[in-house]
DNA sequence: CAGATGACAAGAT
DNA sequence: AATCTTGCCATCT
């Protein structure tokens, strides 16, 4: 696994129940300011074991990014949002509503884990 | 080893 | 308002 890769699978991992992030957002704590590509990078390899909610990264335009090559997780995507209390109208969601604002505290903790990133390097 | 490929987003047309 | 272009990198063939 990249450094790359972890960083960005680090930041989805602080997204709390019930809210999401678009890759954007993600990108920029992660230190990828300007590249919300290799979010969408990532989040293709992520796998049941990585233990990431995915579910909660969506675009900019408040849709889940759906493709058929996701073999239906991009459904699911919808439904587990769905029962984390998110409303979706004619599939898009608020996102003034719903976009996590990440604290100090939280933005802190992302600093920490690059900070283990350096030492195992 | 070289090439194809894949969950985005902002700006231009 | 809808489509097209460009930037970007790890993985797999």
């Amino acid at each position: 696994m990249s450094k790359t890769y972890d960083r960005i699978y680090n930041v989805v991992r602080q997204i709390p129940y019930g809210q999401v992030a678009t890759y954007g957002q993600v990108a920029e704590l992660a230190g990828l300011i300007g590249k919300p590509r290799l979010v969408g990078y990532a989040l293709y390899r992520v796998t049941a074991d990585n233990c990431v909610p995915w579910h909660r990264v969506i675009n900019a335009k408040g849709e889940v990014s759906r493709s058929p090559l996701r073999n239906g997780t991009d459904a699911l995507q919808q439904t587990l949002l769905e029962e984390e209390g998110i409303r979706f109208t004619q599939g898009k969601l608020d996102l003034g509503r719903y976009r996590w604002q990440p604290s100090w505290a939280e933005i802190a903790a992302i600093a920490q884990h690059w900070a283990e990133d350096e030492a195992a390097t």
